[in-house]
DNA sequence: AAACTCACG
DNA sequence: ACGTACGTGAGTTTC
């Protein structure tokens, strides 16, 4: 028997945005309800394999049989902004996938599925109705089958119908479902139906009567005295809800069954769209049908010696740029294999111009050494392109980072929203082209696994690394050039990526026995309050447990303070506190957790990473943050404890090396400055120029109060408020801070305005720029998407204002910073000094200086830091040295 | 894997 | 009316 699938598109799509997340692609269109939309077809079609396919649209709500009763319409709500561009989206991609879709003027989409499954139907064929409402119901037959589909939990389940189905679970026919819908009425099809009947009456009464003419004919035998009475008095209003319940299914359609057969959606033009629209996993169902097989060709494994040689010889002659990739496991430190070195090592791709790959295994002769040697000779005299080049730098020789190229950095640049950087993505968005991730190739397994398992599949893979590279590199290059960050990509991310690879090379040394022993001596005071809690609560629970502490304190001892999240009740710090001084067990709670929080994060935490040569080699991240920032892994060391003494004491583990000092500099207010010179506000500006205490003279301006007598509260209020700006102020954020109402914190919100008009006219820039435009930049260019702002939902869209005003400050911080970065690692090598840059948290750089060296380094520090960038206000610089990180801040 | 909490700038 | 400050990473519990 022949099958036809038939998909009410406007509410599948309505389903499928409210269950998916919100998902954007990087030119800022929403996705998500196309995306689920697909998911589900293809999950239906997986199951059903039909011969026939069609979605049903409306052309327009409310339509025909809303039109009978207008007094009923628009209690729909309109469609959120997110959801409305991803009609036509939907559109476009079923158009591509050669898939029939139906829509005419004054029929509704279910009026099209009711009239095309009976004709189906008496075409002999099997049906199946794919709808997210239960309207549908009503036309479910022994051969026609409903399918709803339900999100739960991520997973979409569907619940089927057939008519069977329709009478277990409502007790009623699928044609009584018509009457029964009637009685009860829907507000969101703006049927009225009848006072007082619900659906629980409703479906009593159909029980009863079995139609809606019998129950009027026996109105008299309804039970309940209220429910007669509105029945009869709305006689007239049951039979017009009827009429709008009923779906039509002859209604005068031309359609042809064979438009709507079935054929490969897998075409070129789907593949295109999908790839605008950025669907990555659903990309992988086209591999079968888009071949690669032309550049496979070029792709060739190289086990031996000469045949090895030959190939760098190739590479060293080449006058054009070279790609190519290290093939070795990712460096994984965090185990108990301490300074472990890399994982396996598996050889070296090469990507050429004319399309030829090499993959040159490290085997026989062939050795990592050689192959070291080689590629060291190669980056020292070609242009070189690759991902990752920082994981590379071991098989480079040199740190002239003007001939490399990093087609992941650049990728991040484009668009820095991404969780992570493949080079299989690199190749789908920027050149068009399908490969399978590694993970897809090769699971689980490690590369030498992978290499010995399935040789042929992992030269391909290899090589492809290397030419996707090459083939994306002037691709990249130009996109950033339109996009004006090609200085910033040069001229800041490229030898930044050398600066990081020898900061994470040099790692920082510590004191193992003395971290060992500061989580030893919060050993006693952790159990100490760990029974004192237990008395207090009269039981012993995990303390660690959210869900525990929270039914102890506010179930079992019934403190006042609510619930907070959707799991129930908040325990976090700035609840606490407002309890902590009225109940001991809370200040408890408090105390416990700040020691546990030292001693496994920091003293166990930081233990796990301290190598053979007693330091910690920290990961630093180049593509991970929305703003521009670097982040710290493996361990994080951007957020050793400073703020508590107790915390801060941890820094005492870290320690120069023998003969050496820690310098340290950070910069004083950078993101305020910032601010200032980007607003190009005069009073704040002059503010800065008279070198005093900013949060104070804000305070005196902001208030009217002459400096000196500026209280320490208004300074307080004053450094909230100029926090506030730098996040992108709101009353509310604000009020929170400092624990006021919002109606003060507006107050100070607009004296500081009134104080500092250019700022506020920067702000708005800001978020207008970001408006139109769909992202902010920053000084030297680097962008930030802001796709929030579209949002109709205002969280979001607050959201979204905030990250506009704060993106462009934080941003410009960061690029400062970097530039920083790279200007103190050159004249540490210039001046041929042995001292080295170790670490930088977001405005800090700290150096391990040979004692001798001290006054140079700091004479760098201060000079290349203030210089990184030419502002209308100084930056300025606090330096300290010491002899471990706790003196040197 | 997600939620919660908390460390930093 | 809505319900949040901006940017991160890690440990723990719980599903």
């Amino acid at each position: 028997m022949e099958k036809i699938v038939l998909i009410d598109g406007h509410s599948i799509l309505n389903r499928a945005f409210y269950g998916v997340p919100d998902l954007t692609n990087s030119a800022g269109l929403h996705t998500n309800a196309v995306y689920g939309f697909l998911n589900i077809l293809f999950k239906i079609l997986e199951e059903e394999s039909p011969d026939y396919l069609t979605v049903a649209f409306d052309v327009k709500a409310p339509t025909f049989r809303h039109e009978i009763y207008k007094e009923y319409k628009g209690t729909r709500k309109p469609m959120p902004e997110e959801l409305r561009q991803q009609v036509p989206a939907l559109k476009e991609v079923l158009t591509a996938m050669g898939i029939k879709m139906m829509e005419k003027a004054g029929l509704e989409a279910d009026d099209i599925l009711g009239t095309l499954a009976k004709k189906a139907e008496k075409e002999g064929m099997e049906v199946s109705l794919v709808s997210g409402d239960r309207d549908l119901l009503q036309i479910a037959t022994d051969v026609i089958k409903i399918r709803i589909p339900k999100t739960k939990g991520g997973k979409t389940e569907i619940e089927d119908y057939y008519a069977a189905d329709v009478k277990e679970k409502y007790q009623v026919t699928p044609t009584a479902f018509i009457e029964l819908k009637a009685l009860m009425g829907d507000t969101a099809d703006n049927i009225p139906g009848v006072p007082k009947v619900g659906e629980k009456t409703a479906t009593e009464l159909m029980v009863q009567f079995g139609t809606l003419e019998n129950l009027y004919t026996h109105v008299d035998e309804v039970g309940k005295k209220s429910v007669r009475e509105s029945l009869i008095n709305n006689k007239e209003l049951a039979y017009l809800s009827k009429t709008l319940a009923e779906i039509n299914v002859d209604s005068p359609l031309d359609f042809s069954f064979e438009e709507a057969r079935v054929h490969d959606f897998y075409t070129e033009e789907a593949y295109v769209v999908f790839k605008k629209l950025e669907f990555k996993n659903l990309l992988s169902r086209f591999e079968k049908g888009i071949s690669n097989d032309s550049i496979i060709a070029g792709f060739q494994m190289v086990s031996g010696l000469p045949e090895a040689e030959e190939v760098f010889g190739k590479a060293l002659e080449s006058g054009g740029e070279v790609g190519f990739a290290i093939l070795k496991d990712s460096t994984i430190k965090n185990n108990s294999s301490k300074g472990g070195k890399t994982g396996g090592f598996a050889g070296i791709a090469l990507g050429f111009d004319s399309g030829r790959c090499f993959f040159i295994q490290c085997t026989g002769l062939v050795t990592e050494e050689y192959l070291r040697g080689k590629m060291a000779e190669v980056s020292s005299c070609t242009k070189l392109c690759c991902g990752d080049i920082k994981g590379a730098y071991d098989y480079l020789m040199c740190d002239d980072t003007q001939r490399f190229f990093d087609v992941i950095l650049a990728a991040y640049l484009l668009n820095p929203l991404k969780n992570d950087y493949t080079i299989a993505d690199v190749a789908n968005e920027h050149l068009g082209l399908m490969i399978p991730e590694q993970a897809q190739r090769f699971g689980k397994a490690s590369l030498l696994e992978a290499l010995s398992q399935k040789p042929e599949e992992f030269t391909q893979y290899a090589c492809f690394l290397a030419y996707v590279a090459l083939k994306a590199a002037p691709v990249l290059r130009e996109k950033l050039d339109e996009a004006g960050m090609l200085t910033l990509m040069n001229e800041i991310e490229m030898p930044l990526t050398y600066v990081l690879y020898d900061m994470e090379k040099e790692g920082i040394l510590v004191k193992p026995q003395e971290l060992k022993a500061y989580g030893e001596a919060l050993t006693g005071r952790i159990s100490e309050l760990e029974q004192k809690i237990y008395k207090e609560a009269g039981t012993e629970f995990n303390i660690n447990s959210p869900k525990q502490l929270g039914e102890i304190l506010f179930d079992k001892l019934a403190l006042p303070g609510g619930k907070k999240t959707k799991t129930g009740y908040s325990t976090a710090a700035d609840v606490l506190e407002k309890l902590a001084p009225d109940h001991i067990i809370v200040a408890d709670v408090l105390e416990y957790r700040g020691l546990a929080k030292l001693k496994s994060t920091y003293a166990e935490g930081l233990s796990a990473y301290i190598g053979e040569d007693n330091r910690i080699h920290s990961t630093f991240n180049q593509t991970i943050t929305a703003t521009g920032r670097i982040s710290s892994t493996d361990p994080n060391l951007q957020n050793i404890p400073m703020r508590m003494e107790l915390g801060r004491q941890i820094r005492k583990v870290f320690i120069p090396k023998e003969g050496c000092i820690f310098t340290d500099a950070d910069y004083s207010q950078i993101e305020l400055r910032i601010l200032a010179h980007m607003s190009g506000d005069g009073q704040l500006i002059d503010a800065y120029r008279m070198h005093a205490d900013i949060h104070r003279i804000t305070a005196s301006q902001v208030f009217h109060i002459p400096f000196d007598e500026v209280t320490d509260l208004q300074r307080r209020n004053a450094k909230a408020v100029n926090f506030g700006i730098v996040y992108g102020i709101s009353s509310f954020g604000l009020s929170q801070g400092l624990s006021i109402t919002k109606k003060e914190a507006a107050e100070y919100i607009e004296k500081y305005f009134a104080t500092y008009p250019g700022v506020k006219n920067f702000l708005d820039k800001s978020v207008k720029d970001a408006r139109e435009k769909g992202y902010v930049t920053t000084l030297f260019g680097r962008r930030r998407p802001v796709p929030e702002l579209s949002s109709s939902n205002f969280m979001q869209r607050s959201f979204g204002e905030r990250v506009a005003m704060n993106s462009p400050i934080q941003g410009t911080a960061a690029d400062v910073i970097k530039i920083a970065m790279i200007k103190v690692h050159q004249r540490l090598k210039k001046e041929k000094l042995a001292s080295k840059l170790i670490l930088q948290v977001h405005d800090e750089l700290l150096i391990e200086t040979k004692k001798e060296e001290a006054d140079k380094v700091q004479l760098i520090l201060e000079e290349e830091m203030s210089r990184a960038a030419q502002l209308s206000v100084r930056l300025e610089i606090d330096l300290h040295e010491g002899n471990d990180w706790y003196e040197a801040k």
